[in-house]
DNA sequence: ACTTTAGGTTAAATATTATTAACATAGAGT
DNA sequence: ACTCTATGTTAATAATATTTAACCTAAAGT
């Protein structure tokens, strides 16, 4: 199990509430590829300011809403 | 003039709203350079997600209070 | 059994963000 | 004029995010 990063985030279930959309379709929407998004659920790393907004944009939620900050 | 990223931001009105506090104050509280806080107050480039995670727990402010992003 | 699709995972390369040190300017205070 | 303090700025480097390609497993459909 490799390290995770202290951002959390919903994303996955974002993703099933928006029509079964799949990592692959969230991905091109973002302009990243699967892999990005397969690692920003996993919480590998933390995604870019600029993609959480995209992300935000297109589930229609605010940031705070999608990411939530883990204090150590 | 460099570039700007297309993500703004309020950090330095807030910075000044909350005690005059300076850049060198601000980088202090979160584990970050002087310069790192320029930058990002001058759109050099934006912050990681827990970088503004953190300012956003200094001012008080949720993200998207602190942080804009402007569609090209 | 075969094929397709979704997702997990890894390694190596590239792009972006952050650090450090240095030098510059402007304003306030003495 | 001199001295701080705050800030802007640049170059080189380090750290992290992202890409690309590859291989693997599980589940569903045929």
């Amino acid at each position: 199990m490799a390290k995770q990063i202290p951002i959390d985030n919903n994303i996955k279930t974002l993703r099933f509430l928006t029509g079964e959309m799949t990592q692959q379709e969230l991905a091109e929407q973002l302009g990243v590829t699967r892999q990005t998004v397969a690692a920003i659920e996993q919480r590998k790393y933390s995604p870019s300011l600029e993609v959480a907004f995209k992300i935000s944009k297109i589930f229609g939620k605010s940031l705070n809403e999608i990411f939530t900050y883990e204090e150590s």
